[in-house]
RNA sequence: GGUCGAUUAGCUCAGCGGUAGAGCACUGCAUUGACAUUGCAGGGGUCACAAGUUCGAACCUUGUAUCGACCA
């Protein structure tokens, strides 16, 4: 009947002999999604806690990055929602202008239908949406898949009507303000999607270019001398006499568009002709020789031609000298006609009018050379072309007034960085800021709320039938409005973010809890596309709050060799595979698939296949998980390495064992314990243990410190629970003190519990399917609370001690067996000399298990140790073990002698240590007093050590 | 060129003023009761280099070297 019973508490059916993740995640999930276990709880009384995710692209898929951001965000999550506050993680993604306008056009092209110009807006963005439905977010479904705990139910999308009307305040309230403004200005052009870019969108790529130098003539043959010898002062000794000024381009087209050439005031060699006029070569124009700071006198020619429509430094030098401002190209890149442009350049591409042009200035007898150079070019991070300067009429966000707030919040402490040394970079980027230009010449996005009456007045309002009010009191009447073709830029709704995707602008009570949030977890890569702009814009639409306490900066996940995982180099590790398990030759397939450079393809095969021979095995969503989190310390990048992937694996095997362990030895899940009424000391012990550690791993999570969280709770149930608690508690489970056992059994249940909730933010599935199979229960483990989230810390200091003391024995033990080859199945005869009491009265009780995990035939108290005993100083007391029968002495003597020799090593650093005065002068007391303590304990080690082998030598 | 970061065991990384650590790999031993995705025991490091500060430096300062990232 007692049995009977037992047998109920251990729940309904015994485990299987491993976890296999591809039978339990997907399922767990879905029991999860089905009870509304990612909603807030909306707990009146419970403290709210709130994280946006940095929505991910509708086009995306999941790759290590988001692996880790969202593994990170996922622990955050899971442990403030175990600690019993409000939680809401806002799940969504963003509409993705460019990259979703190409992935369908892309479609269309593939499909052989008409281009997006032949369908027409309309038709084609209803393509758009159809793919959206249809293909957009695998990404969210990823994320499932890693154990993502969003709020599903609150999913949002850039471009839904609520965060639309969003958009739309927005944008008239700041061009109310005079915050959002039009203007013609210099803006990163990309020539084949044909739409203005900000300068994020814009990758600075080195490539090998040349340095072009070319002569423009001074104006009526004048000359003047040049310096071309000097002597070691850098005094000129020699000159020649020039007619011309030499300059040097890495874009010989724009010299059709100069309007001046530059050198530096204090060049002393051109000081003579500054405010004379060259002849332009292939324009016949005539251009002024001008004096700036912008050019370097040292570099190249020290003279600088001045392309103002072109170039961002010469349009700020055009600005200063009011030089005129020559657009030289179209929307494509093409060389355009206009006044200035010759008929022989007019309708070529602008590298095809390159090459016209450096043939052209040849054949004049004005190319001095062409010089090989790196340089730095800029490219679109979407189309991959090279990106153009061009004068445009855009739409600009007023950033500077905006990020003073910004720069503020932060100074004030409002919001934090974590870690610390992104404060320099925003502040960097944040008081440098340049006007946003936020108009792209795209369809795909949010429309401009801009209506142009017939002499090209703007309207701005929220909707077409405010616009016609305003513009019909302006003209007195009725007129025809045009919208504004253009659409805002997809981080302009982005920044919107943290209150938009909750309800704003309606007041409703997910804003009043859920805004500022906790924290937004980014890598660094994109702190200035979300921190800085969500921060501009919540400052500015919330009343000036942040929308969010914290920014956690977190690292980027390279390759083992710490090259940066890029398809295109072949390197990358899909989260998914790691999850699911891929073999060798579909990982080959998948790397050696996109590759920039296609011909790398065998190296890159060899080198997968060298290192992963079997593909990667399916090991889970905790075991990826819980790495990403062990690896993420702060501020330093992650190398992945597959194989702690396979040791974390082997954790969640560990634990699922211990369970095992646990449901044979009839432990007691499903029940409290009161910890002050434990009689054991092992039990007090442990208890202590689980409750240090849950206290650990969430001040350590509350701190962002990751990897001591998952690293503590690694250590406690590896290296304490399964290496000695259960070992120790074997005895207590198989023996006959029916109350000790029947603690034990509790005890262990309960050890077993706690663990899956400490664990559980790190590894969701293992840890609540072991919460579901070891109980029939009506609850999840990931809405538990945390262990001792609302009771102070129980410890039991003495309990601690005494299992300390315990360890030590069995350790040492263990080790002298070892080091002097004692066959593992001998049972040894073991003895405690000189013990003190407390000593004394832990030997008693714990016999048993010292002889079990020791392999002794019995450990015992006595007065002296016997003849030919092998001994190991412990404390105060001495254990001797008798041996003899197994060792040689020349083994021990060689034993004691190395300890000898260590303990000697340590004595000598202390006595000089102490011997220095200053040291006993001027460092801390206790520092010193620990010191002397611990010197004396290695004293009597060592006598104890010394007399042992004198005894050994002489028998 | 500017800024930031890194350099600790064979590998991947912690530690960041007071006795150098983990995982993997390696060596020896162990296999009928939780677990070989294991257990026990062990070997292995002038903490890149140099100078300084300090009673004391892997840790702070300065410089050098190498590597990396971002920005010009």
């Amino acid at each position: 009947m007692h049995k009977f019973n037992n047998k109920m508490k251990t729940g309904p059916l015994m485990i299987e002999s491993r976890f296999d993740p591809q039978l339990h995640e997907q399922r767990i999930y879905e029991r999860w999604e089905e009870a509304g276990c990612f909603r807030p709880s909306n707990d009146p009384d419970a403290a709210p806690y709130a994280i946006v995710i940095p929505p991910p692209n509708v086009t995306g898929s999941l790759h290590m990055g988001h692996a880790l951001n969202n593994t990170l965000q996922d622990i955050l999550i899971r442990h403030a929602r175990m600690q019993g506050k409000n939680v809401r993680w806002q799940p969504g993604m963003d509409h993705a202008g460019i990259a979703t306008q190409m992935v369908v056009e892309r479609q269309l092209g593939q499909d052989g239908n008409q281009s997006r110009l032949e369908l027409g807006r309309e038709a084609f963005l209803v393509k758009v949406w159809d793919w959206k439905r249809e293909s957009g977010g695998k990404i969210l479904n990823q994320l499932k898949r890693l154990g993502a705990s969003c709020d599903w139910e609150n999913e949002r999308f850039t471009l839904d009507e609520g965060l639309s009307e969003a958009v739309r305040k927005v944008f008239v309230d700041l061009y109310n303000e005079g915050l959002i403004y039009r203007d013609t200005r210099l803006v990163n052009w990309d020539p084949h999607f044909e739409t203005a870019l900000s300068n994020l969108e814009v990758e600075s790529r080195e490539v090998q270019g040349h340095f072009w130098h070319f002569k423009y003539k001074l104006e009526n043959n004048e000359t003047y001398k040049f310096p071309v010898a000097f002597d070691e002062d850098g005094t000129p000794t020699e000159w020649e006499d020039r007619d011309y000024i030499a300059i040097a381009t890495t874009r010989p087209e724009t010299m059709l568009g100069d309007g001046a050439v530059a050198v530096h005031p204090d060049d002393v060699r051109y000081a003579s002709i500054v405010g004379k006029r060259v002849l332009l070569p292939l324009a016949d124009r005539y251009i002024p020789i001008i004096s700036d700071e912008y050019p370097d006198s040292d570099f190249g020619s020290g003279a600088v031609k001045i392309t103002g429509a072109h170039d961002f430094n010469d349009y700020q030098v055009a600005r200063r000298h009011d030089l005129p401002l020559y657009v030289l190209m179209d929307e494509r890149g093409y060389m355009k006609a206009s006044d200035i442009m010759p008929e022989a350049y007019v309708g070529l591409d602008r590298f095809q009018a390159r090459k016209q042009v450096v043939a052209d200035i040849d054949a004049l007898g004005l190319l001095i050379e062409v010089e090989d150079k790196t340089i730095q070019q800029p490219f679109g991070d979407r189309s991959h072309v090279v990106v153009e300067p061009m004068l445009t009429d855009q739409w600009f966000v007023d950033a500077d007034t905006l990020a003073r707030p910004a720069v503020e919040a932060v100074r004030s402490g409002a919001t934090r960085f974590v870690p610390e040394n992104w404060y320099k970079t925003y502040y960097n980027w944040m008081e440098n800021i340049e006007p946003w230009c936020i108009s792209r010449q795209l369809w795909w996005g949010h429309r401009i709320p801009a209506w142009y009456g017939p002499d090209n007045k703007i309207f701005v309002a929220e909707t077409e039938q405010a616009a016609a009010e305003k513009a019909k009191a302006h003209y007195g009447q009725v007129v025809e409005l045009v919208q504004d073709e253009d659409v805002l830029d997809t981080w302009f709704s982005s920044a919107l973010w943290p209150f938009s995707t909750q309800g704003w602008p309606s007041e409703n009570a997910d804003i009043k809890q859920f805004y500022p949030g906790a924290v937004l977890v980014t890598a660094f890569d994109i702190i200035f596309f979300w921190v800085a702009r969500m921060m501009m814009m919540g400052l500015k639409f919330m009343d000036g709050e942040v929308p969010f306490k914290d920014v956690y900066i977190h690292a980027i996940v390279r390759d083992e060799n710490g090259k940066k995982m890029s398809k295109s180099e072949g390197n990358i590790i899909d989260p998914v595979d790691l999850i699911d398990g891929i073999d060798a030759d579909q990982l080959v397939a998948k790397r050696t698939n996109g590759l920039r450079q296609p011909e790398k393809a065998p190296q890159v095969e060899k080198e997968t296949r060298k290192r992963y021979p079997d593909g990667f095995e399916a090991y889970g969503a905790d075991a990826l998980r819980f790495t990403l989190a062990a690896m993420s310390t702060k501020g330093r990048d992650i190398n992945l390495s597959v194989e702690r992937v396979a040791g974390y694996r082997n954790f969640g095997t560990k634990l699922w064992n211990a369970t095992r362990f646990a449901q044979l030895n009839v432990a007691v899940f499903g029940q409290d314990i009161e910890a002050d009424t434990l009689q054991q000391p092992i039990n007090r012990w442990i208890v202590s243990g689980v409750l240090q550690c849950a206290e650990t791993v969430s001040v350590a999570i509350e701190d962002y410190r990751f990897n001591d969280a998952a690293d503590a709770v690694y250590r406690f149930v590896w290296d304490v629970v399964c290496d000695w608690y259960v070992e120790l508690s074997k005895p207590l489970l198989q023996g006959e003190d029916v109350a000790a056992r029947d603690e034990t059994r509790e005890v262990l249940g309960w050890t077993l519990e706690q663990i899956y909730k400490i664990m559980h933010p790190f590894s969701p599935f293992i840890t609540e399917t072991l919460w579901q199979q070891t109980s029939a229960r009506n609850s999840f483990v990931m809405l538990e609370a945390w262990p001792g989230a609302k009771a102070p810390l129980w410890q039991d200091q003495a309990a601690a001690a005494e299992m300390d003391w315990v360890i030590r024995v069995i350790s040492d033990i263990r080790s002298v067996r070892s080091d002097l080859n004692v066959p593992a199945s001998a049972k040894v005869p073991v003895c405690l000399v000189g013990a003190s009491d407390v000593s004394a009265a832990r030997a008693k009780l714990h016999a048993g298990s010292i002889e079990r995990l020791a392999r002794l035939d019995s450990f015992s108290l006595a007065d002296v140790l016997p003849e030919g005993a092998v001994k190991s100083v412990l404390g105060e007391a001495t254990i001797g073990l008798r041996i003899s029968d197994f060792i040689d002495t020349a083994a021990e003597i060689g034993r004691l002698d190395k300890q000898l020799g260590k303990l000697a090593g340590e004595i000598t650093g202390l006595e000089k240590r102490l011997s220095n005065d200053s040291f006993v002068a001027k460092a801390p007391p206790e520092v010193v007093a620990e010191q002397r303590s611990r010197l004396e304990e290695l004293h009597q080690v060592h006598a104890k050590v010394q007399l042992a082998r004198e005894q050994l030598s002489s028998l």
